[in-house]
DNA sequence: AATTATATACGAAATCATTCGTAATTACAA
DNA sequence: TTGTAATTACGAATGATTTCGTATATAATT
């Protein structure tokens, strides 16, 4: 069974949260290096942001060294799952299908990933009968 | 062409949105009173929303009679596409496969949604070629 | 006509997320 | 050792969104 999550991330978190699913255990100074690639951000913003997560539990500390490392403490699947159902529910009136369709419709999907989405209707098929 | 959405509706903006969608034409009581079918809200917050959704051209009232109607002014496509966009990117890392995989790994698709996708990438297969 | 109910307008408070400044501490370098 | 750089902690400013209170006007009711 999956843990609930205890609470949503928000925008700025869920950025971090993608780095860190991305390079796994990081310093502050390194997550703000990355952060400031896109765009600039102050230092202790971001470390702000990352004590904030860590009382959300969404990140664990380790405060062994001077030098806290961070890692992610939710998984990506799950916190995708979390708010993709938000999403559907506040943009689709909460029908799933209706965002695959936009979804495919919109994105360019190359042979590969149709042949992929094929293989997995095939596989719920299957399940279903 | 489509035209460009001005101003991305917030939270409470979309969840006035989707009723406008559904129910067209409305007074700002009867969007307050659905609304309170699923929470508490004060009439004049619903109505100070309204009244910036106006400002930002989300959508266009008539004031002839004392109580104003109300219309939604964005197509409800427009706004999923801009609002899908932003999700995928900040939630799936931009892959739009990713996302359209999750939501039917989740979502227990019945058999006429399935065949409804599988003509759908026919579709797209038959474009592509 | 007087009272009550309902509407809009609008400023301001409350809330939430983000950003920043500063102090205190620790490591590093000259 | 002395100064410089890098770190954490934390309160407060900022900004955006939501919520609310009050004034005013209009309609409906008694």
């Amino acid at each position: 069974m999956t843990k609930i999550l205890q609470q949503k991330p928000t925008d700025s978190e869920l950025e971090i949260l993608q780095l860190l699913w991305e390079y796994g255990a990081c310093s502050v100074r390194f997550i703000n290096d990355k952060l400031n690639e896109k765009r600039e951000v102050g230092y202790t913003t971001t470390l702000k942001i990352m004590q904030i997560m860590t009382d959300k539990k969404l990140v664990h500390r380790n405060t062994e060294q001077r030098t806290h490392i961070y890692e992610a403490n939710v998984k990506e699947n799950d916190v995708q799952k979390g708010l993709l159902k938000n999403f559907v529910d506040a943009t689709f009136r909460g029908s799933a299908m209706n965002m695959v369709m936009q979804a495919l419709g919109n994105h360019n999907a190359s042979k590969e990933e149709l042949e992929e989405i094929k293989a997995l209707i095939k596989k719920i098929e299957n399940k279903n009968q």
